[in-house]
RNA sequence: GGCCCCGUCGUCUAGCCUGGUCCAGGACACGUCCCUUUCACGGACGCGACAUGGGUUCGAAUCCCAUCGGGGUCACCA
C-alpha cells in the first residue's frame, strides 16, 4: 500500500453552468479529500500530502464545450466555498496556484499532447482495441433493427477481430486515413465493482459490448479519457452520481487491460480506484432536474397567456422579446428549449423560472452556505444529535470537511425540496449580524440590481443600516429582501397606493375613535414638530405613544396601532410594512411628510 | 425490453450492519394556538411513514424470500 495522498476529483463537462447536482458531487469529493488532509496534518504530516481535491475539465466534446462555461463552473465552485488543490488556476484567487504537475487539467489539451493516442495505440497493438469502420448510420441501423425485434443491441465483434491479437490489417487501414473509431475489446470475465456505497455490484460477462474509446474526430470518448486521466493524475477515490454506476464495469475492464507507458512507470498496471456512487437528485415530481425545466415552465406560462388573451400572438410577441418569429414559434412548439428564449418570456410575463444551476440560485439571492448545507443533507447525514436531542442538520463546510464519511452516504434517491432550501436560506440570513447582512445585501444588489442599490444609497448610511436590520427577519433570500424594502427604495412621488388600503383609510369614524384620515392629519402635525434628534425609532415611537394617549385611544400597544395603520398606508401605500417607527426613521421627516401629503391628496376630500 | 440499483411521514432523513430501549425520533411543509400596531421573526401543540405478502424468531422497521413500486443505464454526450 502506497502512502500517497487521497486524491478525489470533480470532472465537469463545460457545456453550461454548474448543475446543482454537480455541486453536491463536487462538495462531497472536496469534503472527503479535505478530511483526509485535516487528519494527516493532525498526525503531523506534510501539508498537501494527506488529501487533495482536483478539478479536471472534460472538454472532449468539441461542439458543446466552451471556455466561458468552464470559467463559470470554476467561479460557481469557488463561490460555494469549494476550493480545489489541483486544477486550473482561478484568476484573482490563489485557488489552483499550488497544483501538482500532472499535465493540463483540460482534456482537450491532454488530447493535443498525445496522451490518449499513445494508450490507444498500445491497446490496439496488444489486441485489446481495434479500429472499426462502420459509419454512425450503419451502427444506428443495426441498433434499430434490434430494437424492432425487441432484442438488446450489442455491437457484434467483427469476425476478423480476436481478443488479444493485434489486427494489423485494420490498423493499417486506419493509418491510411480511412474514417474509423477505435473500439475496446471487452474480455469475457465477469466484472465486480466494489462500491463503497452500494456494496459489490456484479455484472455478468457478455453484458458489455465493444464500446467506442476514440471517436472519428480522434478525440477520446469520456470512458477512455476518464480512465487514463484518473490513473495518470493519481486519483484514488471516485465519488460520483449513481447514473455512472452502469459505466463502471467498462472502466474497470479498461483498467485491467492497461499498463503505464511513461518511462518512470512503464509496464505498471493501472489501479482501480475506490468507487462510491451517490444517490441521484430529482425534482419534487420525480423528473430529472434539467435546464429544460426552464423552457418547460416558460412554455407553459406562454401558452396560458396565449389562450387567455387572444390579442397576443407569436407574431406580435416576437418583436417585444427581440426574437425572430420563427424562433419563438419553434420554442412554443417544443422544437427547441433555448434557455435565453425562456428567460425572455419569463421576464416579459414576470414569472419565475425554476432554479436548476448554481448560477440561478446565486441570482435568486441564496447564500452559498445555505446551499452547501442543504446539499450536504441530500444523500448524506452526519448522524449526530444536538445537546437538546434533536438531529444535527445545520452546519457549515468546515464541519462537513471534519465529519464527512462515505459510510454515511445513503442509497436512496432524493427529491430536491426548494421549500426546505428556502427555509435553510432564511435561517442562514437570520444568523448574519445586521452589518454582515447589510454588506452581503449590498454586494448582491451591486451585481444583480444596481438601480435598487443606488436608491438605497440615496437614503444614507444610517437609514440603510436600520433598513437592513428590519428586513433581515423578513427576507428568505437576498432577492426578496427587496420586497420588504421596496417602500424605501421607491421615490416619494410614485410609490403605488393599494386601492383596498385607501378604502380602509376612507372608512368613517367609529366614535369615539376618529377616522383614519383624521388620525393621519393629526399625526402629521405631531411629526412635523418632532425635534430632529428625536427622529429615530425610539423617539418616533414615544411621540406616537403620547399622541395616542392625548387622543384617548388607550394606553396599550393597540392604541399606537390605531395611529400606525393609517400612517403605514400613507407612507408605504400598503397596510403591510416593518414596524412603523423604523419605517418612518428610514424615510426621514421630509419624505414622511411628503408621503402623508401625497396620500391625503390621493384619498381626496 | 436486457442488465443494474433502490423502497421509513407530502419532502429530506435518524434508526437497519450489531433484532427487544421504536405503538418509530428530528427537520421542512401544512394546521391550530400564543406573542403582536400590519407583515414577518419567535414560541407551544398537532397532523403525518416502516410498500405488500410470506418466512426466521419468544420478539422484526431492523435478517431471508417473493411480489409490487420507483430509478439508472443500454451514444462516435459526458
Amino acid at each position: 500500500m502506497s502512502h500517497g495522498p487521497i486524491i478525489t476529483r470533480f470532472a465537469p463537462s463545460p457545456t453550461g453552468h454548474l448543475h446543482i447536482g454537480g455541486a453536491r458531487s463536487a462538495l462531497f469529493c472536496w469534503a472527503f479529500a479535505k478530511r483526509a488532509e485535516l487528519e494527516h496534518i493532525a498526525r503531523g504530516g506534510t501539508p498537501g500530502q494527506g488529501g487533495r481535491f482536483m478539478i479536471r475539465i472534460e472538454d472532449t466534446d468539441q461542439a458543446r464545450s466552451s471556455d466561458e462555461s468552464a470559467r463559470g463552473i470554476l467561479e460557481d465552485l469557488a463561490w460555494l466555498g469549494i476550493a480545489w488543490d489541483d486544477g486550473p488556476r482561478l484568476p484573482g484567487t490563489d485557488i489552483g496556484a499550488h497544483a501538482r504537475d500532472v499535465g493540463s487539467y483540460f482534456q482537450a489539451q491532454r488530447a493535443a499532447a498525445g496522451i490518449y493516442n499513445a494508450y490507444i495505440e498500445s491497446l490496439v497493438k496488444s489486441g485489446r482495441a481495434y479500429p472499426a469502420f462502420e459509419t454512425n448510420e450503419e451502427v444506428e441501423a443495426m441498433r434499430k433493427a434490434c430494437v424492432a425485434e425487441k432484442r438488446t443491441f450489442k455491437y457484434p465483434r467483427p469476425d476478423d477481430v480476436q481478443l488479444g491479437v493485434f489486427n494489423e490489417a485494420r490498423w493499417a487501414r486506419a493509418q491510411k486515413g480511412d474514417r474509423h473509431v477505435i473500439r475496446f475489446a471487452m474480455d469475457a470475465d465477469a466484472v465486480v465493482v466494489h462500491d463503497q456505497v452500494l456494496g459489490d455490484v456484479k455484472i455478468a460477462p457478455g453484458e458489455v459490448d465493444d464500446f467506442v474509446i476514440r471517436k472519428a474526430d480522434n478525440f477520446p470518448t469520456y470512458h477512455f479519457a476518464v480512465v487514463i486521466d484518473d490513473e495518470l493524475m493519481g486519483v484514488t477515490h471516485i465519488l460520483r452520481a449513481q447514473e455512472h454506476l452502469a459505466n463502471t464495469p467498462r472502466h474497470v475492464a479498461m483498467q485491467r487491460a492497461l499498463k503505464r507507458l511513461e518511462p518512470r512507470h512503464e509496464g505498471v498496471s493501472f489501479r482501480t480506484p475506490v468507487y462510491a456512487h451517490m444517490p441521484l437528485i430529482f425534482n419534487m415530481d420525480g423528473t430529472k432536474m434539467s435546464k429544460r425545466d426552464k423552457a418547460k415552465t416558460a412554455r407553459k406560462a406562454l401558452k396560458e397567456a396565449l389562450a387567455k388573451d387572444k390579442s397576443i400572438t407569436p407574431a406580435t410577441l416576437a418583436p417585444k422579446l427581440n426574437l425572430a418569429e420563427k424562433l419563438l414559434a419553434d420554442f412554443i412548439a417544443g422544437e427547441n428549449d433555448n434557455v435565453d428564449i425562456a428567460a425572455a418570456i419569463a421576464k416579459h410575463f414576470n414569472i419565475a423560472l425554476p432554479e436548476i444551476e448554481v448560477y440561478d440560485y446565486r441570482a435568486a439571492g441564496y447564500l452559498p452556505e445555505a446551499i452547501t448545507n442543504f446539499l450536504s443533507l441530500l444523500g448524506w447525514n452526519p448522524g449526530m444529535k444536538q445537546p437538546d436531542g434533536k438531529d444535527l442538520e445545520k452546519f457549515d463546510n468546515s464541519f462537513l470537511a471534519q465529519h464527512f464519511a462515505i459510510d454515511r452516504i445513503g442509497k436512496t434517491n432524493a427529491k430536491f425540496d426548494r421549500a426546505k432550501l428556502l427555509s435553510f436560506n432564511a435561517d442562514a440570513i437570520g444568523k448574519l449580524s445586521d452589518a454582515e447582512f447589510a454588506s452581503r445585501w449590498r454586494a448582491y444588489l451591486a451585481e444583480y440590481d444596481p438601480a435598487s442599490l443606488a436608491a438605497l444609497d440615496a437614503r444614507g448610511p444610517a437609514a440603510a443600516l436600520i433598513l437592513a436590520a428590519i428586513i433581515k427577519p423578513r427576507a428568505k433570500t437576498l432577492r426578496d429582501a427587496l420586497t420588504a424594502a421596496r417602500f424605501a427604495l421607491t421615490s416619494d412621488t410614485d410609490y403605488p397606493f393599494d386601492p383596498k388600503a385607501l378604502d380602509k383609510l376612507r372608512a368613517p369614524a367609529i366614535p369615539p375613535v376618529p377616522s383614519g384620515l383624521e388620525l393621519l392629519a393629526t399625526t402629521r402635525t405631531t411629526l412635523a414638530i418632532l425635534p430632529a434628534d428625536q427622529w429615530i425609532p425610539p423617539g418616533i415611537h414615544t411621540a406616537l405613544e403620547s399622541l395616542a394617549k392625548e387622543l384617548n385611544l388607550g394606553t396599550d400597544n393597540a392604541a399606537v396601532g390605531k395611529l400606525a395603520q393609517p400612517l403605514r398606508i400613507a407612507v408605504t401605500g400598503t397596510g403591510v410594512s416593518p414596524g412603523i417607527a423604523e419605517t418612518l426613521a428610514i424615510l426621514g421627516r421630509t419624505s414622511t411628510l411628503a408621503r402623508i401629503d401625497r396620500c391625503l391628496a390621493a384619498v381626496g376630500p
